[in-house]
DNA sequence: CTCTTGACTGAGG
DNA sequence: GCCTCAGCCAAGA
């Protein structure tokens, strides 16, 4: 099997595809589950290509919760509002309750 | 090949 | 608990 050829990009998207309504992840903790715990940048680089995918790249947080990558949507509050229409309470790009919403795919899945 | 940049994280003060 | 510094990895010029 080429699991290996599958780019680390694609497999950010997959993992991101996998992240459950109203719940929220971060960088880190998918760079874990792919086993490139140190490549959290390279998650969040990957999700630059995440545009005009299924990818919900807006539930992709850094480990403080976050919105570090709301500028690469639309520039505004765009992300914010995604999140909330999940559930998901963010008050000034700072998701509420983030210990609850955070969902681990390395431990949740 | 080398240098720079980046949607990050952990450790130290 | 907040701020700053250093480390890591990959892609683009």
């Amino acid at each position: 099997m080429k699991r290996d050829t599958l780019n680390f990009f694609d497999k950010v998207y997959e993992v991101a595809k996998l992240i459950p309504y109203g719940r929220v992840t971060s960088y880190g903790a998918i760079a874990k589950y792919l086993g490139a715990a140190r490549s959290a940048r390279m998650v969040g680089y990957a999700m630059n290509g995440s545009s005009g995918k299924d990818v919900p790249a807006h539930r992709v947080v850094n480990r403080k919760g976050l919105l570090t990558g709301k500028h690469h949507f639309d520039g505004t509050n765009l992300m914010q509002q995604l999140l909330e229409s999940e559930g998901v309470q963010v008050i000034e790009n700072q998701i509420q309750n983030f210990e609850k919403v955070f969902w681990d795919p390395a431990k949740e899945l």
